[in-house]
DNA sequence: GTCCGCATACTGGTCTGACCACTTGACCAC
DNA sequence: GTGGTCAAGTGGTCAGACCAGTATGCGGAC
């Protein structure tokens, strides 16, 4: 039986989560007022400064507007929030979201081949030795979860090797959101993490220093799982 | 004389900074500890809960990592913050980061005719209208910021119809990085904005449902102001 | 001498209650 | 109408206290 650490929650966490919820979930419309602090304390049973630290996370994430002497609004979070919310919207109440799933296979397929396609212009000494040893890791282990950290592994070098701050902080934002559901996707991404010939391929073509081989061979690499979740999902959301 | 609203400082909101500038400037290295709550609110001379705010904000960010009863320590921003950082670190200390502006070009570069081909793939009734604004709009102003957000305006129409989360939210940080440098940028990225025919064709595309076409119209588009841009760029990091 | 265990002194977590600063809206004088 | 005034409600900030966890070093058991 495997342990995990408890998880712990604190108050503010807990306020946060809920006034989180309630903007995601619509109960709280864009536009909406939120109660006073001193209301919401109240109703919630704590102190007004958990209160206060819940709504002043809310704000940094840019799904409310705090207004001093004013109310606080609920923004429009679809138009607003930026990449950070897209754990909390992957996995709400527990359960996966399938449309937000969609769109993230959409991102990695788009995104992964121009990021490769950088890291073979910029190349990098110690890139080839560092996927040789992601693509070892990924022959050895069996468990399917070890797996998928091995391709994350392989795929944070490339990410270091394309030499871009933006693309940098995306995939940190993209894995934050994938990590947490790694468990649960691992069984389904596991024919992409058993494809070795093809991260070797995209290895060889960084070596290689050939932009347009590395774009070719992520696609490959990518491709198949890609398409064959998002048609399931598809299949899915018709249902 | 164009008036702006007055800018007020909070403190909890200048802790952030203090903090985040120290961080991010590398005087707090990844794994230093930062000082006690306490001796970090006698330091600056503000009260616990300001300084709790901050730190709350700093941790939320993930760039710094707190547990109870021990000590405060400083992440590896590079590997753990998100695209939401990317606003603080494309201007920082009031000056532009060249090597973040860079990134974000690439990025957008590799991004936008994806987005393209997808908004092409669903299409959308009101997308071409909304279009057709953006384009009068950008044909109508002669002020240059002002063209800037016709053009911003453009491309959300865009993302919207791409009905992917993931781009909307990475979209979403990316224009919160490039607005509030926008007004120094305008002069910069004028010769795109006033390329309407490219904009037609990229509205065109995404009319005739053809995705390469969305595609190709678009790294058309873009790619002019990227380049020269990039290659500036590239020269200026010389020096 | 080594190692365990516990007191202790730190850290962050939370609360209370107070006061300041600001916005809003109603009311009043002009 | 226009502008001034005021009261009520909101967020902003503070002080000080206590709870809850963690680190550390000292002592005693072996």
């Amino acid at each position: 039986m495997p342990l995990k650490p408890v998880a712990r929650r604190l108050v503010p966490d807990e306020v946060f989560d809920q006034i989180l919820s309630g903007v995601v979930d619509g109960e709280l419309a864009a536009g909406d007022n939120l109660p006073s602090e001193r209301r919401l304390a109240e109703v919630l049973g704590v102190s007004r400064p958990a209160v206060r630290e819940a709504i002043q996370r809310m704000a940094q994430a840019r799904l409310i507007e705090v207004r001093h002497g004013g109310a606080t609004t609920v923004r429009e979070f679809r138009r607003s929030a930026g990449l950070d919310l897209l754990p909390q919207l992957l996995v709400r109440n527990g359960e996966l979201d399938v449309s937000v799933a969609r769109s993230i296979l959409e991102a990695r397929m788009a995104i992964a081949p121009e990021v490769a396609a950088l890291a073979a212009e910029r190349g990098g000494r110690a890139l080839y030795d560092a996927l040789d040893e992601s693509i070892a890791a990924l022959d050895a282990d069996d468990d399917p979860v070890a797996r998928q950290r091995a391709a994350l592994t392989f795929w944070d070098h490339v990410v270091d090797a394309a030499d871009s701050v933006a693309f940098r902080l995306m995939f940190n934002s993209l894995r934050a959101a994938y990590e947490p559901a790694l468990e649960a996707l691992a069984v389904l991404m596991e024919a992409e993490v058993s494809a070795l010939e093809a991260y070797r391929e995209v290895r060889a073509a960084l070596e290689a220093r050939d932009p347009d081989a590395a774009r070719a061979a992520t696609e490959n690499l990518l491709r198949p799982a890609t398409a064959t979740l998002i048609s399931a999902i598809h299949d899915l959301e018709e249902s």
